[in-house]
RNA sequence: UGCUCGGUAGCUCAAUUGGCAGAGCGGGUGGCUGUUAACCACUAGGUCGUGGGUUCGAGUCCCACCCGAGCAGCCA
């Protein structure tokens, strides 16, 4: 049996296997709060129910012990979990040989980071997991029900996609290679074979970014289809965001509540998201005192300001062309402005999805190539996309940690990943 | 990369004007038959980030460096 299913199991003789988190004596009576990966539990031990020498031995049992527990099922208000299980046996699996690192109470971001291998198991971490998890289960679920296939894009790449970030450099057999930053370019020509395509995995970014938003290395789920135009990318993303944090506040609610979650804000999310022009959203941010002008790109105050508008994320469409990358198609109304568009969470989270109508002409595809420095050679096959069977397409992408993040309600993303990758830190 | 703050026991932190290195939690031992971050008693536990300097004397003052955090910049 599983933990969780505990209450299916009232009044049983059952069995588990359990790491111990906690225990408390009144010497004729022992309490062992334990978890499994499903999740926690009180074990109840009385003397005089169990042989002595195996009481004396719950008495002395350390942290992170792992063991089998037989006893029976009860449910009982005074346990903190609801239910508890009278032990009659236990069967120990290993006792560690040192004391467990991890205390209970708070400590710093620097040590638990440190300690990422065991601060996984404590409660707040493990219930971060549970919801990645089905924020990428919901994700791929999303898609498929939308007739995407999912085709994924090679992380060793030979040049820059975008040329405007800075890329880690790889050694390829004595040549350089850089990992890739997004699945964007390859995406385009998967969407051309296959019309509706998305790809989900880790991309790389080397800037020395040092903020509670930023991952040297996280997942993006990037969608990719032909005729998509700048309102069904709006449309498709809200959808998107929509269906995966319904799915979260529908099965996760227990890990929610063991975050402490505020779950109103997020129940608070409905669609229509508001949609809102780059050139609306400086004026707004003039109004509100921001030192902004017009063709300059956000920073996070900024971000903020702008969410603060609304309980739902807002869509912010049609941004200066000059200050987004070079495939970004041109508006046919107002050239200087792209077809592009950014979704930015509420709640302060910042953006969490980019994206936009990708240009076709191949004459201005050369020009811009050009003016962003881009090697030409490495672009040919980029633009024979263009040269063949050319048809209107975009996408966007969705940084997987920053939605965990607002979710979850995380202070920072590196709670987001298992494994966070920063500027200063790369172990454990 | 810049600004600000910080680094003392396993963890979280205190140490007044420069004058004996401290507490709580955690660990160990003992006590307690319903504990809820239990409680009570006892106990072990220190390269005060590193290097230099000032001083009779430095955790404390000065210089350099290392490490971390927050914010900003940078950033589909």
């Amino acid at each position: 049996m599983r933990i969780s299913d505990i209450s299916k199991h009232e009044g049983d003789k059952v069995s588990i296997f359990c790491w111990l988190i906690g225990k408390r004596s009144s010497g004729q009576i022992h309490f062992l709060q334990v978890r499994d990966g499903s999740g926690y539990c009180q074990l109840t031990v009385v003397k005089g129910e169990v042989d002595d020498v195996l009481f004396e031995k719950c008495g002395h049992l350390a942290i992170e012990t792992a063991f089998r527990a037989q006893g029976l099922a009860v449910r009982q208000e005074k346990a903190k979990f609801g239910y508890e299980i009278l032990l009659k046996n236990i069967e120990i699996i290993s006792e560690p040989d040192k004391e467990y690192p991890i205390p209970r109470k708070p400590s710093g971001p620097d040590f638990l980071l440190s300690m990422r291998h065991l601060w996984l198991r404590s409660p707040k971490q493990s219930a971060v997991m549970r919801i990645r998890s089905k924020i990428i289960e919901s994700i791929r679920e999303f898609f498929k029900k939308e007739g995407f296939y999912c085709v994924d894009t090679p992380i060793f790449t030979p040049s820059a996609c975008e040329g405007t970030t800075t890329l880690f450099k790889v050694d390829y057999f004595d040549e350089n290679v850089f990992l890739s930053q997004s699945g964007q370019l390859y995406n385009e020509a998967n969407a051309l074979a296959l019309e509706k395509v998305y790809c989900f995995g880790p991309v790389f970014r080397a800037e020395k970014s040092k903020t509670r938003r930023h991952l040297t290395e996280f997942w993006q789920v990037e969608p990719e289809w032909i005729f998509a135009d700048i309102d069904s990318i709006m449309e498709t993303s809200q959808n998107l965001i929509m269906h995966v944090l319904s799915a979260v506040l529908e099965e996760n609610r227990n890990d929610l509540d063991i975050l402490e979650r505020d779950i109103k804000p997020l129940e608070a999310v409905k669609t229509p998201f508001p949609r809102m022009s780059y050139n609306k959203s400086v004026e707004l941010l003039k109004e509100k005192g921001f030192e902004i002008e017009w063709g300059s790109d956000y920073g996070s105050p900024e971000e903020t300001e702008i969410s603060k508008n609304s309980d739902s994320p807002i869509c912010i469409h049609r941004f200066p062309a000059h200050i987004k990358a070079f495939y970004m198609k041109s508006d046919p109304v107002d050239p200087k402005l792209s077809l592009g568009v950014d979704v930015i969470a509420p709640e302060g989270y910042g953006e969490i999805v980019g994206g936009g109508v990708r240009e076709e002409g191949i004459e201005i595809l050369e020009q811009r190539i050009k003016e962003h420095n881009l090697p030409k050679e490495d672009f040919q096959w980029y633009l024979d996309l263009r040269r063949y069977g050319s048809v209107p397409h975009g996408g966007f992408g969705l940084g997987l940690e920053r939605t965990v993040a607002w979710i979850c309600g995380l202070q920072h993303v590196r709670e987001s990943a298992a494994f966070p990758r920063m500027m200063d830190r790369i172990k454990p």
